[in-house]
DNA sequence: GCCAACGTTGGC
DNA sequence: GCCAACGTTGGC
């Protein structure tokens, strides 16, 4: 069972700046039944690359932990939101996710660029052709060899 | 339960 | 803005 994470978010929606600012958030939104069935792995304490896509450069930029395992996605229930899903009930949720928390920014940060270069990391998932999950499982090897990318100043 | 159409993701 | 990949939807 994996227990390092990559959560990918768009930093004008949310950043790693705003997840500093606020300390911990739900992370909502995650409409892909794979992606809540990792999430649903989740444990208490585990850890994650914070991810910035659809930016340029995309890349990893810190790290982050999960501070509450799943739990039913609030923004389901939300009627006329960006996020409400109607075919959902509370006594059905459909959705669920975890919430994390910040842990650190790396001083610089990993761009995709420099990600594919490096062979051992050819089988993450976030480098896979099509692969477009949100939320993915990241091996003790691939996080060992990232978080020593990104503390080197 | 097949599968075409459609929508979304996300790097480039 | 383009477009490949792929998940979801809905008609049949």
């Amino acid at each position: 069972m994996p227990r390092h994470w990559l959560f990918k978010t768009e930093p004008e929606t949310f950043s790693i700046d705003d997840l500093a600012r606020d300390g911990t958030t739900e992370w909502s939104g995650v409409r892909n039944f794979q992606a809540r069935n990792l999430m649903r792995e989740m444990k208490l304490g585990d850890l994650g690359f914070f991810y910035h896509s659809s930016i340029s450069p995309p890349g990893v930029v810190g790290i982050c932990k999960v501070v509450a395992e799943a739990h039913p996605d609030s923004s389901q229930f939300v009627k006329k939101g960006e996020y409400w899903d109607p075919s959902s009930s509370r006594a059905n949720p459909k959705w669920w996710c975890v919430d994390v928390g910040f842990v650190e920014k790396f001083p610089r940060m990993i761009a995709i660029e420099e990600l594919r270069a490096i062979p051992d990391l050819a089988y993450m998932p976030l480098l896979r052709r099509g692969q477009r999950l949100s939320v993915q499982p990241v091996s003790d090897q691939e996080w060992a060899l990232i978080v020593r990318l990104g503390r080197e100043a």
